[in-house]
RNA sequence: GCCCCCGUAGCUCAUCUGGACAGAGCAUCUGCCUUCUAAGCAGAGGGUAGCAGGUUCGAGUCCUGCCGGGGGUACCA
């Protein structure tokens, strides 16, 4: 949708300022309080170009617009001090936006600046044979927001889960592995059998020194392709991956790739001679480095002393590759913040070999998850596991519906979308770069600012037009859409592109959240004061199509965060 | 030591990239369900935006210094 209400400010100003209509388009403001007007043109900037104080300017421009209004959307103007504020006649708004939003449907806001594109997404990547906790959960559904987000943008995008599925930590599992498990081992839960199997080595490994060694051993013969490791390598690993694909399937995790480490591991040659041959590295304390002290970087470590290569190096190998397969038009890495010289160090590496590609990657960073004021740590024990977040969530989501909504249909099912709304939500309403508290009042929260909130506005809008339960049009009379929650509701509908774009750029999901709660907000004020089936059907129609577009809004947002739009809860 | 991030109501967070009196939620208190879902709405209290300077007509927002918290800084990821 074009902005249609910036385009009319700015044709109606463009003769009485002395500015370019870019200029003043880039100019305009969203008053904070409703009695400074819609949108406010403030005359500051001007005050040195004009030689004028900026209320006089302000009541020059007023009164050489006065004789046009009203003009296009805007219905009439009056200076505040140094601002002119501009009211917008509703009556216009609904009858541009309703209608646009009705015939678009879904299809509202999406477009088509990604089209032919590829964009691939490095999100989630837990370590295989490790229980998914909440530490994991930022990465997973701030990464698949972006995804669904870009695809909106008509990007097509492609997941990666860059597991952490080789190194040492194999080589420990197959010894206890070998020296603890039983037949049984598996049968439930088996991603907590490989954890027990974990910290059982690391118990016994205090007492018998050796097992590091064995350890050790153990992962030399994988990474030769013993058989037997091998074999049980992939036990691991695929136990790990079912129990993944499970959380992903209700976290709604946009995931297409599970190209691990492991993946990379005969890649990672080629990808080292394309440095060398390019004279990029050099031998530093019989490690293979980059200098990039020159950038501030440090150096770059690819190889240790002992020719063991470390996760730059697979990283390298992993981009090489991904460019090469994808052809990406972006590269997001959506890894937290303790990793930012890392990808800095990476890109720079690239951009070293002559690849100016190199600007499409970003690394979309994160703060940490704590718990209590320490963080989250599978060795301190501090630790918590998102099933039993999910599993909580759900309970108490299943005991307030049973309390408020006991002929539901399908209680089990509302209660996981909203008790895991509650907790997707809480993750990605924070802006990224802050640190998130985890605290179970907070994940188990379903009032005000919370997913739950957000779904039940939706659920009463549908709920709203089961009742009306008949076919909503269009054709209304737009008129009659005057009341000032109304107005509200339509000026906060029309920012919706607006927001998904700025969402878009600056890679963040907080500002979807924070655009839905205030949708929400209007919409319930809104409700609690008016009543939209009554006997007046014109009114009724009117009314139903406004629900209809808030509805569409919701429920597209929603499902971009990946919470369910409820249609009873 | 050096580099990066954070510091806003008791708590958790916003503040539209420098604009009008800093806004929400949780918690506390007061109202509102014989009418479309009260997981809601309306209202009250609660603030020297860590501190000190600076730039600007204007600073929570930009710059400098300090204080406090976190992270990174060559063989973990």
């Amino acid at each position: 949708m074009n902005d249609f209400i910036l385009d009319d400010i700015g044709a109606l100003l463009k003769d009485a300022v002395d500015a370019s209509e870019d200029v003043i388009k880039r100019n305009i403001e969203l008053p904070k309080v409703k009695e400074h007007g819609d949108f406010a043109f403030p005359a500051f900037f001007l005050a040195k170009i004009m030689r004028m104080p900026p209320p006089k300017i302000a009541q020059e421009i007023l009164s050489k617009i006065e004789d046009l209004l009203p003009f296009g959307s805007i219905e009439s103007a009056e200076v505040a001090g140094p601002y002119l504020n501009l009211k917008i006649s509703p009556q216009i708004l609904s009858k541009k936006l309703l209608a646009e939003i009705f015939d678009q449907g879904q299809k509202f806001s999406s477009s088509d600046e990604g089209r032919g594109r590829n964009l691939t997404i490095d999100l989630s990547s837990p370590n295989i044979a490790k229980p998914f906790h909440v530490g994991h959960l930022r990465s997973t559904v701030v990464g698949s927001c972006l995804y669904r987000l870009f695809e909106k943008l008509g990007y097509n995008c492609i997941g990666i889960n860059h597991l952490g599925d080789w190194g040492t930590q194999f080589g420990k599992l197959i010894v206890a592995y070998k020296k603890f498990g039983t037949e049984k081992l598996f049968e439930k839960e088996p991603i907590f059998a490989l954890l027990d199997l974990y910290i059982r080595f690391h118990k016994e490994a205090k007492d018998d020194s050796s097992l590091e060694d064995q350890a050790r051993g153990e992962f030399k013969k994988l990474e030769r392709g013993d058989p037997e490791a091998t074999e049980i390598w992939k036990t691991f690993y695929q136990y790990s991956l079912e129990e993944y694909k499970r959380i992903y399937g209700i976290l709604n995790a946009t995931i297409d790739e599970y190209t691990g480490e492991s993946f990379y591991n005969d890649k990672m040659e080629d990808a080292l001679k394309l440095l060398e041959q390019k004279r990029l590295t050099q031998i530093s304390q019989d490690a293979l480095i980059v200098d990039l002290e020159e950038y501030g970087l440090g150096a770059a470590l690819l190889k240790k002393s002992d020719e063991a290569t470390l996760y730059l190096t697979r990283d390298l190998a992993a981009i090489l590759y991904r460019k090469e397969t994808f052809d990406f038009a972006k590269m997001l890495y959506v890894v937290g913040s303790a990793q930012a010289l890392h990808f800095k160090q990476l890109f720079k590496i690239v951009e070293l070999l002559g690849f100016n590609w190199h600007e499409s990657c970003h690394h979309v960073e994160f703060g940490w998850i704590k718990f209590g004021k320490e963080m989250m740590s599978t060795r301190e024990g501090n630790i918590v596991f998102l099933n039993d977040v999910i599993n909580r969530a759900k309970e108490l989501a299943k005991e307030i519906i049973l309390e408020k909504n006991p002929d539901i249909e399908d209680v089990d099912k509302a209660a996981l979308y909203i008790g895991v709304g509650a907790v997707i939500y809480a993750d990605l309403a924070v802006r990224r770069n802050h640190d998130i508290n985890f605290s179970w009042e907070d994940a188990l929260n379903f009032d005000g600012n919370t997913g739950p909130y957000l779904q039940y506005t939706h659920a009463r809008l549908a709920s709203l037009e089961r009742k009306f339960g008949k076919e909503i049009i269009s054709d209304i009379d737009f008129s009659l859409l005057k009341e000032p929650e109304e107005k509200q509701l339509m000026l906060t509908l029309y920012r919706f592109p607006q927001k998904l774009k700025l969402a878009a750029e600056e890679y963040e999901p907080a500002v979807i959240c924070g655009y839905l709660y205030e949708l929400s907000q209007n919409l319930n004020s809104f409700y609690q004061k008016h009543r939209v089936i009554t006997d007046d059907t014109t009114l009724t129609n009117a009314r139903m199509l406004l629900m209809r577009c808030v509805r569409i809004v919701m429920s597209e947002g929603l499902k971009i965060l990946g919470l369910e739009p409820m249609e009873r809860m």
